[in-house]
RNA sequence: GGGCGAUUAGCUCAGUUGGUUAGAGCGCGUCUCUGAUAAGGACGAGGUCCCAGGUUCGAGUCCUGGAUCGCCCA
């Protein structure tokens, strides 16, 4: 092999990752791997289409970001996982854009400009930033079909739609409903729940409280009535009234007022006095003088009051005023008491147009806009200039507004179409417990509560850029025959054209001729389009134009194993999906769905173009990097929960695990590319020494060596770090299979800190040693982990496999030439120590004890030090024992001092062990505990460590212990200069002799002659010509230690005292000269 | 008004069936290491685990009530 390529250890990761995707694209990988996994078991996932309108987020990569990681992690843990994209088209954001762009405003307008035009344009403008898209997509490393995308406004998806809708039809599940919905007057059209709950804000409105006086009473009684819609009063036709409650006839200043006894005191404040109680059902039949407002085609006379047990004592007044077109309460009571028809056209009473306006019989107020303050405050000037104010007061609420348009929404009475999914309400419930929710509480929560409330879904949309409602109906005066088209067959079967374009106005065309008997009406369609919802719920079938093609394909992919979006879809997609699948499959659309949380700016608040604080997702990679962009996303925290999100905040996850990352794959490569290559032979002969063999070592084209041979400790170190690996592999599986990338990320953090800050920083010298197990084993680590992250950061991953496995020249044996075509790590029990790791555990905690030691003693890592006098159990003794060569260097002392047994450094304290002894003991555990503290520490230790039991005694009875019952612990002596944590301490002998000192020197002088190779610029490798001079006992350490001095700095030859001009360096302020000459320039000369 | 979630160090977050010294990173201060060096390590300051009750031998963890924030609904 020749090599590898040079890693710069500055590495821009922007630049590298332009370069991993120009590779990704010559070698096809991502084809590579769908055609690979061809035949192996589907994993299905379903893209939830965005709207390629307007220009992607950070928010939008968020959601890439996680749709991504989980169908390359399946893919690589062996399923075949085709990623289709999608595009949604329809709806109202569309249309407003492109109304906006026409600088128009209403559905008159558009229908003046033209539909076959307008719809043109929206077609136009739904792809007006796909390429922004499509290149984020690309660039964040979103791996999926961006050539293939099922996109719903193509006929196959509308003809799908249409087979859907047909099918709920014929099953009785589609009927036209008159019902009062909210409703968008700006929009011309009624919303549907999960819309309404997009648009709820706080508003500030007016709220009256009017009198209706009641006609038939001789003092000037008036009903007193609440409300907050001035605007709805000209509706009005009657009150209601609670027949349960008790209503009070107060007398406040010289008037009668009748309202709910419990509010009397809240509406009307003191003063009033109650003349009078009577029942709510007393005041039932009862009239009072309408209308409230003069209307022209109404007389003067008595309107009713109502019973309704709608009617609360929470607010108002406990007298309701009724307008039947403007309230769902309003127009069941009004037509249960006879004051409509509901099934005569005509019959409700209704003075506002679509277009929410009042029509001319309200007089004095034609034409006025009824959400204008002005004409609010208007129509409360001629109630207080008629006497009927009684109060005014502002009244704050949350208030559904539309949730494109921002217009206050009406709630009107309206025909519209409905699906019933109330029907199925028990199916979707059940199908729902089969759904893995992440996190959890969604399913009984927020989305299992949702469906608990079910209500039919309002399908129709009397608009113009969306599917056509497939419903024709006959045109003639008393012909009821209706035709829902399933199919473009349907159409043509009646003998009539099937338009190229199936969108309005085209479809619009199509007239047949009425199939009833005898009529010679014609079919038209109802000029509805539906709820673009409905569109992005059909994707399962609709997108493979699933049942007039590819219906295998269909079955195969339904239902998907995983979806994922942000939490808003509860009620939006997740549950659109939900209900077209149950109501057409019987069974849930996905069997996984992840929910993504907010995008937050530092400050916790919600990012909006409004606020100016949008993170643009651009910035983040071009100035950190894709990689690092998804490592924050995948590991700062649990996805639902949010983010507080900033650029930096981007770039700490950078500094923190990929530099880490790269800092020592760059130094693997570095040592290397200039340790010389040897037979595989000896690099099998160590690895088998060390009990691993070539098999062990993944990749298996390279050979490296060098001079130096393995200590066998360092065969620990290899084991233990190998034994992690199979530890964190077994994790990250664990987790990614849960769903849980967050904490799979975290183990992969952990394993590349221990890799980098504990294998390696111990592992230095046999790297620039040549040591060849050395290189195996943290190349394989390196190679392994660059698979776990391959889902995670696939650019700095790929990178660092193409490299590490094909080397400089891409020789790559087995063909695989990216890491994103290998199978994902499984973990090998055989190769897994536990035992090791706990021991390895028990050094480093040693080692970071005696490292305090030193700090406090403030002695220097570089000076050796005579011993360390280390306290700890048998069994820890026994691990540093073993590992012992890596304590004494870490703590650079000459030898390692065991105690164990109480003396002068250590006493032993007994703790009882609560976990074990709290369920024996129960409410008696105070005086088990005290009982065990108050044992003989040395007896106790004895005793157990003989196997025995220990008895003690509680109330009067006796108990024995076992050795799992209570902990020894051991503790340091007091007035000793130790460190120490439960159970575990080190002392350091601080005292130097004349060896230590020197030695201690030695190395400073090494130190100082590492620092000047630096500044002159020498290769690592370099040799040199060595001088020194200054203070003489520096000199003397010198000479004493020349070996190691030559050895360490690579002089071949030291000399002293000639050192005209060169290096300065001081030493505990002793003066210390340097010259060196790099050995080729000294050949030179 | 109802539902769901959150509240742990200055900041961002962990905290595994309740178990007796509550952790990490960033930031700050003091050292240190250095043949990975715009990194690494040690030490220090910094916590009424939102509040109040309760259950329990024992509560950051379970229960009830409340506060604040967010989301969802009405």
């Amino acid at each position: 092999m020749s090599g590898f390529r040079p890693v710069d250890p500055k590495q821009l990761f922007p630049e590298l990752e332009q370069g991993v995707l120009e590779r990704w694209r010559e070698r096809q990988v991502f084809d590579r791997q769908l055609a690979m996994r061809e035949g192996s078991p589907l994993w299905s996932f379903y893209e939830g289409p965005p709207t390629a309108n307007g220009r992607p987020g950070s928010h939008h990569v968020l959601a890439r970001v996680f749709k991504d990681i989980y169908p390359r992690y399946k893919a690589m843990c062996g399923h075949y996982v085709p990623r289709k994209a999608g595009w949604d088209c329809h709806g109202l954001p569309v249309e407003l854009e492109v109304e906006k762009e026409l600088g128009i405003g209403s559905k008159a307008e558009i229908e003046e400009y033209g539909i076959a035009e307008f719809n043109a344009r929206c077609r136009d403008s739904v792809f007006r930033y796909v390429e922004d898209w499509n290149k984020l997509t690309e660039r964040i490393g979103f791996w999926i079909d961006l050539e293939n995308p099922y996109v719903t406004m193509d006929n196959d998806y509308i003809e799908s739609v249409w087979w859907a809708l047909r099918k709920m039809w014929d099953e009785d599940r589609l009927y036209e409903g008159h019902k009062v919905v909210p409703y968008c007057p700006r929009c011309g059209t009624a919303l549907s729940s999960h819309e309404v709950a997009l648009g709820y804000h706080d508003v500030e409105d007016p709220s009256v409280y009017v009198r209706f006086p009641l006609l038939d009473s001789g003092d000037g009684e008036s009903l007193l009535v609440w409300t907050t819609t001035p605007w709805t009063l000209p509706g009005n036709e009657a009150v209601a009234v609670a027949p349960e409650v008790t209503y009070a006839r107060v007398r406040k200043d010289g008037e009668i007022l009748i309202l709910a006894e419990p509010l009397v005191e809240k509406v009307l404040g003191e003063g009033g006095e109650i003349v009078d109680r009577i029942p709510g059902s007393e005041l039932v039949g009862r009239r009072y003088r309408g209308p409230v407002f003069k209307l022209s085609d109404r007389e003067p006379g008595g309107f009713p009051v109502l019973a309704g047990d709608f009617v609360t004592t929470d607010d108002g007044t406990g007298v309701v005023h009724i307008a039947p077109a403007f309230g769902e309460d309003d127009y069941a009571v009004a037509a249960a008491n006879d004051i409509f028809d509901p099934t005569q056209h005509g019959t409700l009473y209704n003075p506002v147009k679509l277009d929410g306006s009042f029509d001319g019989r309200v007089t004095g107020f034609e034409g006025r806009f009824v959400e204008d303050p002005e004409l609010t405050a208007g129509l409360i000037e001629s109630l207080r200039g008629r006497g009927l104010l009684y109060r005014e007061e502002i009244y704050e609420h949350a208030y559904p507004h539309c949730w494109r348009c921002d217009t206050r929404l009406l709630y009107y009475a309206k025909s519209s179409w409905y699906v019933a999914t109330s029907q199925v309400k028990e199916r979707m419930l059940a199908a729902n417990e089969e759904i893995g929710w992440h996190p959890g509480h969604i399913k009984d929560g927020r989305f299992g509560k949702w469906l608990e409330g079910n209500v039919d879904w309002a399908l129709s949309r009397d608009r113009y850029w969306g599917t056509p409602l497939p419903i024709w109906e006959c045109d003639a005066k008393d012909c009821d025959q209706r035709f829902c088209a399933g199919s473009l067959a349907d159409i043509r079967e009646r003998g009539a054209e099937v338009p190229e374009d199936l969108h309005r106005p085209h479809i619009d065309d199509v007239v047949f001729a009425c199939e009833a008997e005898g009529c010679d009406g014609s079919m038209r369609r109802v000029p509805a389009v539906i709820d673009t919802w409905f569109d992005s719920g059909a994707m399962p079938f609709a997108q493979f134009h699933h049942p007039f093609e590819n219906t295998e394909e269909f079955e195969r992919r339904f239902p998907a194993d995983f979806i994922c979006e942000a939490i808003d879809q509860t009620r939006g997609w997740f549950y659109t999906l939900h209900a077209e699948s149950v109501t057409l499959f019987d069974q849930a659309a996905y069997r996984n769905c992840v929910c993504l949380g907010l995008i937050l700016d530092p400050e916790g608040r919600k990012m909006s173009k409004s606020q100016g604080n949008v993170v643009e997702p651009n910035d983040v990679i071009d100035r950190h990097g894709a990689d690092a962009f998804r490592w924050y996303y995948l590991t700062a925290q649990q996805p639902w929960a949010g983010y507080r999100f900033s650029v930096d905040t981007v770039g700490e996850a950078v500094r923190q695990f990929l530099l880490t990352l790269w800092n020592t794959y760059s130094f693997w490569v570095l040592y290397a590319n200039t340790t010389t290559i040897v037979p595989d032979l000896a690099e099998e002969f160590a690895a088998a020494k060390a009990g691993l063999g070539p098999e062990d070592f993944s990749g298996g084209s390279i050979s490296v060596t060098g001079a130096g041979e393995p200590e066998l400790h360092h065969y620990e170190l290899d084991r233990w770090m190998i034994s992690r690996l199979q530890d964190t592999i077994g994790s990250v599986r664990a987790d990614l299979d849960d769903f849980d990338a967050t904490s799979a990320g975290s183990a992969i953090a952990d394993f590349v800190d221990d890799l980098s800050n504990w294998y390696l920083r111990l592992s230095r010298r046999r790297f620039w040693e040549g040591d060849f197990l050395a290189f195996l084993t943290l190349r394989h680590c390196l190679v392994e982990v660059s698979k776990l992250l391959a889902p995670f950061t696939p650019f700095l991953s790929d990178e660092i496999y193409t490299n590490l496995v094909g080397g400089a020249g891409d020789e790559f044996k087995d063909g695989i030439d990216s890491v994103h075509l290998c199978d994902f790590p499984e973990p090998d029990a055989k190769r897994r120590n536990e035992e090791l790791e706990r021991e390895m555990e028990v050094v480093r905690r040693t080692v970071e004890l005696g490292r305090a030691a030193r700090a406090h003693g403030k002695v220097k890592v570089r000076q050796p030090l005579r011993k360390a006098v280390i306290v700890a159990s048998d069994d820890e003794r026994d691990s540093i024992q073993r590992l012992s060569e890596i304590v004494v260097s870490e703590l650079n002392v000459k030898e390692l001092e065991f105690v164990h047994e109480e003396g002068d450094l250590v006493s032993y304290r007994v703790k009882p062990n609560y976990r074990a002894l709290g369920p024996r003991f129960g409410s008696k555990m105070p005086q088990a505990a005290a009982a065990v503290e108050g044992l003989q520490a040395s007896t106790v230790a004895r005793v157990l460590d003989d196997g025995g039991e220990v008895g003690i005694s509680v109330d009067g009875a006796d108990h024995s212990l076992s050795a799992e019952e209570i902990s020894l612990v051991m503790e340091p002596v007091e007035g000793y200069q130790v460190e120490a944590e439960a159970g575990h301490a080190v002392a350091l002998a601080l005292e130097l002799d004349e060896e230590l000192q020197l030695e201690g020197w030695a190395r400073e002088i090494v130190h100082a002659v590492q620092g000047a190779r630096k500044q002159a610029g020498l290769e690592v490798s370099d040799r040199i010509e060595l001088s020194l001079d200054g203070d003489e006992e520096l000199l003397e350490a010198a000479r004493a230690h020349e070996a190691y001095l030559s050895e360490e700095t690579l002089a071949t030859t030291v000399s002293y005292g000639d050192v005209a001009d060169g290096a300065q360096a001081t030493i505990e302020g002793r003066h210390l000269g340097i010259a060196l000459e790099r050995l080729d320039d000294a050949l030179e000369q």
